[in-house]
DNA sequence: TTAAAACATAGTAATTTGATAGGAAATGAC
DNA sequence: GTCATTTCCTATCAAATTACTATGTTTTAA
């Protein structure tokens, strides 16, 4: 049931970067993060692939986010980063692996309720929540067509 | 996120073995519940260590519950098996690591509420819910001193 | 022109996971 | 009492994943 460094190193990143307006270094970042410079790179420039941050290249470069802090979902964050939140395939959504056990399977509904409870609080929980230390908060209430 | 196959095959044996009544050999289970013989017997060896089971050896042998499934619960079962329910070290209650950015870190709260919410759904589970399919169940009044 | 910084990708070390192997010890059937 | 059956125990190993390291290329502004 663990994080990842990468999901983790990604989001002390993000953190950082909505704290500040301007550019910020990977340097600057990595050490601002405890984080290998090298790897932290990587995890920059997949954040970039994804949307999330911006670069400038060149002499006074660096980073910085590209979307507000309320339009940045931790959950699409992590999975995105590290793969499916759900505790096993056969009950993931964005990737399910069939299991030849699973019809009649009384594991299957536990596994469910984690998938659901633990992908609720991340895909209801944005970069802004963090950065205003809104965690815990109220649920928000779910708009439903 | 991942619940590990060790964790996940020490159910599916603790619930074939709460749905009968006399002892099953590991050869059995292993069939019935499609995990490698000489895997599951490690599996089946630990749970008897940690007195979940009992075992019976020579010819008519196997194995059987030693408790009564109301009394097995499931995070108990996993934390056993795989470790800590918590994500991250920083949040972990059974095995608290420290992290040099904790003061004052924004995820902290986040990655509490993940284990807090997990560790109540699953220390809240037992075997008996398992198998009486009780998933999702309403919440257990919790029993204070 | 050049130094600083991001870009891109290849490689590698360590850890964890998921087993496999093989013999020792116990037990009941005969 | 011997023998087939089954658990007990531990060592080893292979594959996958994770976490990082390394190295060179491209862009940019001073």
């Amino acid at each position: 049931m663990k994080v990842s460094t990468r999901g983790e190193y990604a989001l002390r990143a993000l953190i950082l970067l909505g704290q500040h307006s301007g550019v910020i270094s990977i340097g600057e970042i990595a050490e601002k993060t405890l984080v290998p410079v090298n790897y932290l790179e990587q995890i920059l420039l997949q954040l970039k692939n994804l949307g999330y941050v911006r670069s400038k290249r060149g002499i006074r470069g660096g980073y910085a986010l590209r979307k507000p802090p309320d339009q940045i979902v931790i959950g699409e964050v992590i999975r995105q980063l590290e793969g499916p939140l759900a505790p096993m395939g056969c009950v993931s959504v964005t990737a399910y692996d069939p299991c030849p056990l699973e019809e009649g399977c009384l594991l299957k509904p536990l596994w469910t309720l984690i998938r659901d409870t633990v992908a609720r609080l991340l895909e209801n929980t944005t970069l802004e929540d963090l950065l205003e230390g809104r965690i815990p908060r109220e649920e928000r209430r779910v708009k439903k067509a």
